[in-house]
DNA sequence: AGTAAAATGTGAGTCATATCACATTTTATT
DNA sequence: AATAAAATGTGATATGACTCACATTTTACT
């Protein structure tokens, strides 16, 4: 981790691409922009652990992280990615005391603004509509863990699989022509790791789906997704 | 279903168990309560389906819902266990359109007070700190749904069924000396969906840690773990 | 109280996935 | 460009939970 300056936000507000803070007058956007932190990490570093206790917002300005938890053999479960502009560590916000339950790890080399807990309860308090943004944002984050859960709760290997490149391809998929090319933002093993599958399963039966022609792959970053309807009826 | 009148709360305030809004004056509670509709619902009776597109808060009254998801074979994961002085449906009220992603389904006979999704607004408009109130109990939620969803992940048919038996201790059980008598609010087989095993896993799985004494049964509705340290260490 | 229905316990067998092992490919580093 | 390190593919095997079946117990209902 490496601290740097506001110079990232000086010019370039980083608050202003996340939703949670685009609708405020730009007068309080550069408020609030003075009471936050900037720090880079390189790809792998740890933005925080699990059990940690510090409450702060993270901000993704650039890069891409993962959200994880491991379990007591090590087994790492991915619960979301985060990627620039969108925000995690909001709902220790508003808890006092309460651990981290995750942690975040980062994807690529990345950019983060933070902002810490009496900063925010200070902006909730003068800016009402934040807390309303960020109940939005909660929500929805609320219906993906609980899909989540329940695709790892399935015995069926296929639709874990197929879960994931649903997702995947949700979030970093472009069309052309019916099919969605999938630029990966993670391997095989934390494909895995996200469906609730071991590498060597994940590896087998995306073969399969290959095999199939549902999908294709172009080296090891990307996928194309022939037929999503196949996916989705599964 | 059952429609019934305001009578429930003219008397006995049912919004005032419920910590949301618990914090009100007495005056601004009565407003609330002029707005809410009452339900009461049979046993085994459905609150919501998956899918549904209203959008409006539940307060249970009195008795317990369970809220579940169900797979295409039909297999139910219920995602959490809800008492009275509980809220559910909490995140749909930031969400517009957005179906819902669970089944709520009664536990036992409960009346329900709700709050549609148009009232809701003017409270939160007209009473902020309800808002962070809200915030407080869907980020709680949060971290239980990843922490489910980790459990779920766990290949380790063990750590499931404790992580069920400690999940149910924290919220049904109470403790007397060093051991802590369990209530259940559902059954084997919900225990099992719950936890994402076999109903018949589930009761391999309790009869094992009843020879082992880690815990205790009498009849199917009471466990006594005598050693929640063995449970928690694992 | 008596009967039907639901919930639970338990044995036997199957099978899909985890595990282990290792070759191969891709990526990162100097 | 060369080398080391990481990621990936794939075969063989083992294992443990799911599935099925049915007896038994508990609960619900009239």
């Amino acid at each position: 981790m490496h601290n740097v300056g506001c110079l990232n936000c000086k010019n370039n507000l980083c608050i202003r691409k996340v939703s949670v803070f685009n609708t405020l007058e730009y007068e309080d956007m550069l408020e609030i922009a003075r009471m936050i932190g900037h720090r880079e990490y390189k790809k792998g570093e740890f933005l925080c652990h699990e059990g940690d206790k510090t409450s702060m917002l993270f901000v993704v300005n650039s890069g891409k992280v993962k959200l994880s938890k491991f379990n007591i053999e090590g087994k790492e479960q991915i619960l979301n990615i985060i990627s620039d502009g969108e925000i995690f560590g909001e709902y220790y916000l508003f808890m006092d005391f309460e651990p981290y339950n995750f942690s975040a790890i980062a994807l690529t080399d990345v950019k983060i603004c933070t902002l810490v807990k009496q900063d925010m309860d200070y902006i909730l308090l003068k800016y009402p509509k934040i807390s309303h943004k960020i109940l939005q944002e909660v929500s929805k984050k609320m219906i993906g863990a609980e899909n989540l859960a329940q695709n790892l709760s399935t015995i069926n290997t296929d639709s874990k699989v197929h879960y994931v490149l649903k997702e995947l391809a949700q979030k970093y998929g472009t069309e052309h022509e019916k099919k969605i090319r999938l630029e990966l933002p993670i391997t095989r093993e934390e494909m895995a790791n996200y469906a609730g599958v071991t590498r060597e399963t994940m590896s087998r039966k995306l073969s399969a789906l290959e095999q199939e022609g549902i999908i294709e792959t172009v080296g090891n970053k990307i996928i194309i997704i022939n037929d999503i309807e196949y996916l989705e009826d599964y």
